[in-house]
DNA sequence: CTGTTAGCGCATTCAT
DNA sequence: ATGAATGCGCTAACAG
C-alpha cells in the first residue's frame, strides 16, 4: 500500500526523486525507461517510487512527447456482437504491440460519429479506427479533419469511396452473390432480400434501387449488389416488391417479411443481411403460421451460437470479425511505426456455413 | 478547412490569441468559456479559432484543471449482451452529463483487469465503473489502487464485499428462485443447474458447493443460493450431480448436460444462468434427440431475441441492463458532483419473461 | 474587461 | 553519469 504522504493528489515524479535523494531527471529517466543512470541511484529511486506508489501520469507524459500509445476507435454499435468481435480483434493486436485502445459506439447515429471523431482527435489518439462511417460526401467532414491533423485513419466494414483510405472489408458481393446462388441452387426463384435501403417506398425500378443504395452503407449496398448478380446470371427477373426497404428494425423487418410472404406469388426464400432481421424475419414465419425450410428457405448474415442450436439450424455467412480487426489495427500500427499509408483495400474472405434452413421450394 | 499554416502539428490557442490579436488568456476565456470576455474580442477570438481549425486539447486542459471529464469502464466482456446493454446505460447517462467514457473489456481476465485499472489511473480518468470484479481478497488490490488515489469506484453486477463500494446489482438470489419454482410448480424435481463453480469435481456435499461458490462471482453465487432456496422451500433433496461444474464454456456446459441426462434419474428441467449456458443446454439436448418442453423444461438468464423466436419460444429472465448501467453512472456522477459516497447496494428488479419452455415432466 | 505570469507532470536539451 | 533549466498547451490567479 503507498504510504500515505499527506500530500493532495497521486505522488510525481519529483516526490520520487526527492524521496530518493536525487534530481528529478534522474528519477525521470529510471522511471521513463531512457537515458543512463547509475545502477545505485537507479535502485534508489525505484525503491522510492514502489514505496511512494507511483505511477507515470500519462497526460503528463503525452504532453511532452505529443503520443499518446493509444488507437481510437470508433463503431456504429457496440451492442452488434459484429463490432464486439471486430473490436476484440482490434485490441488484441494492439495491445500485443503496447497501444492501449479507446472504442467510442454512435448507435448508428451521424452526430454521434462526428462527436466521437473530436473526442478522440481532442485526446490526442496517435490513430483512428472506423467501423462506423457516413458515406454521403458532406458527412465526411471529421473524418477529414482527422486526416488533416495527421491522425491516420482506417476504415472496418464500411468504405468511404470518396476519402481513399486504408479499408479491411470481408467480400460482401461474392458472399451475398453465393447465399442467392445456393437459394437458386435449390429451386428458388421467389427471393427476398431483407434489410434494404431505407428508402420511403419501394423503388419502381432496379434503376432506382441502385442509386438509392448507392447513398447508404456501402456492405449493404454491396450485398445488395451480390443479390442483383446472382438474379442476373440465373435471368430470374428483378422483382421490387421483393426487396424491404424503410427502417432497419427488427419490428419494420417482420412487417416486410409478412407483406412478401402475403404476396401472390410469395416468396419462397428469404436472403437476409445482418442477424437481427433474421430474427425479424423468423418472427413473420411463426405469425404467419409457416416453417423453414418447409415452406421457405433462409440464409443470413452473421453467424452465431443461436443460429446453429436453431431447430432446424441456420444456414449461415460467417464473418471473420477478429481477422477484420486484427488486420485494421496492424495496417493502422504499422503506419505509426512509419510504414507508408498504402491506401489500400484489403478483403477477406467470409463463409457460407451450410446447415438446415435451405430446401427445394414447396 | 482549416488553413494551412506551414505549422507542425494541430493549431494551440496561443496562435488562435495571435491570429485574432488579443492576450493569449482572452482567447483562452472565450474558447474555455470561462471568465469575462468583451464580445468584440471574443467575435475575433472565435472567428480566428474557426479558421485555423482550433480544437482544445483536453490532455493540456486536464493537465492544469486536474479533471478529465472522462469515466472509465471496465467490463468482463464486450462481446457479451450483458455487459453491452450495461454499457449503453452508462453512455447515455454519462454522456448526457457531459462526460465521455473510456471502456476496457477484462475478457474475464483478471491480469487483463487489472491492466485496465492502471490504464484508467495512468489516464487519469475522474471515475471508475468496473462490470467484472475479482472477488478474492488478495484479488482487490487494483480496486484499491484507485480508491487510495481518491478515484470514485462503483460496483456493477459483482458485488465485492471486502470494498464496501456503492454497487449496482440485480435481485440475482430472487430471480434465480423463482425460476426454479416455476418449474417445481410444474412438476419439475429433478432440475439441473447449469454453469455453477469451476471447482475440479462434483461437490461432496451441499456445504462444499456453497464453499465453493462463495469463492467465485458474487452473481453466480446468488443464482446458486436462489436455486437452492427453492429446492428448500420445496423440501426437494439437494442432489450434487444436477449441478455443473468447472469450465464456463458452452462446449463443457453442453457435456455436463449430456450428463445429466444419461442419469439414472435424469434431469427433467435446467436452469441455466446465462445465455451462453442456454445455447450449450439445447446443443445437448438436440445431440440426445430430445425436445422441449416435452422432454426436458428450461428456463435461462439474459433475454434476447433470439430466444423469443425460438420454437418453441423460451422462457427466459429479463435484466435491466440497460438501467443498471444508468443507474451505476448516475451514482458516479453524483459523486464526482460532489455527493458522499453512499457505499450502498442498489438492488434493481429484473423480470421473468414466461414463454413456452416449461412443462410438466413426462 | 484584458494581458502577464506561474504552474500542472513529465521529457529533454544542455551544462557539469 | 547526473542535475538544472526549458517547454508541451492550457487554466488560473494576479495585476492593470
Amino acid at each position: 500500500m503507498p504510504a500515505d504522504r499527506g500530500q493532495s493528489g497521486p505522488p510525481t515524479i519529483s516526490e520520487v526523486a526527492a524521496e530518493a535523494g536525487v534530481g528529478r531527471a534522474t528519477a525521470a529517466r529510471t522511471l521513463g525507461g531512457y537515458g543512463y543512470v547509475g545502477p545505485e541511484l537507479r535502485e534508489r529511486v525505484l525503491a522510492a517510487a514502489e514505496k511512494l506508489g507511483y505511477r507515470a501520469n500519462a497526460l503528463a507524459r503525452s504532453m511532452s512527447t505529443g503520443v499518446t500509445h493509444t488507437l481510437g476507435v470508433i463503431v456504429a454499435d457496440i451492442g452488434n456482437p459484429f463490432f464486439a468481435g471486430v473490436l476484440r480483434g482490434i485490441s488484441d493486436t494492439s495491445r500485443a504491440r503496447g497501444f492501449d485502445t479507446i472504442v467510442l459506439s454512435t448507435y448508428e447515429d451521424l452526430d454521434e460519429e462526428v462527436a466521437a471523431a473530436n473526442v478522440l482527435i481532442d485526446k490526442r489518439v496517435d490513430g483512428v479506427i472506423i467501423a462506423s462511417a457516413a458515406v454521403d460526401r458532406r458527412e465526411v467532414a471529421h473524418i477529414r479533419a482527422a486526416i488533416d491533423r495527421d491522425i491516420p485513419v482506417v476504415l472496418v466494414d464500411r468504405m468511404v469511396p470518396s476519402l481513399d483510405l486504408d479499408t479491411v472489408v470481408i467480400d460482401n458481393r461474392d458472399a451475398a452473390r453465393e447465399a442467392v446462388e445456393t437459394l437458386i441452387a435449390a429451386g428458388h426463384r421467389r427471393i427476398g432480400f431483407v434489410w434494404g435501403p431505407p428508402m420511403a417506398e419501394a423503388p419502381a425500378t432496379r434503376r432506382d434501387l441502385l442509386a438509392e443504395a448507392a447513398r447508404n452503407l456501402w456492405s449493404d449496398q454491396e450485398r445488395l449488389r451480390g443479390y442483383l448478380d446472382a438474379l442476373d446470371d440465373a435471368r430470374i427477373p428483378f422483382d421490387p416488391e421483393l426487396v424491404m426497404v424503410g427502417d432497419k428494425t427488427e419490428e419494420h423487418c417482420t412487417q416486410e417479411v409478412a407483406r412478401m410472404l402475403a404476396l401472390p406469388d410469395r416468396v419462397t426464400a428469404v436472403f437476409c443481411t445482418e442477424a437481427e432481421a433474421v430474427t425479424g424475419t423468423l418472427r413473420a414465419l411463426r405469425t404467419a403460421g409457416l416453417s423453414y425450410p418447409r415452406d421457405i428457405s433462409l440464409i443470413g448474415f452473421d453467424d452465431n451460437p443461436w443460429a446453429s442450436v436453431m431447430d432446424p439450424p441456420l444456414t449461415m455467412i460467417e464473418q471473420p470479425v477478429h481477422d477484420l480487426g486484427a488486420k485494421a489495427a496492424e495496417v493502422l500500427l504499422d503506419i505509426l511505426g512509419g510504414a507508408d499509408p498504402r491506401h489500400e483495400t484489403h478483403v477477406l474472405r467470409s463463409r457460407l456455413i451450410t446447415r438446415a434452413s435451405v430446401a427445394a421450394p414447396s
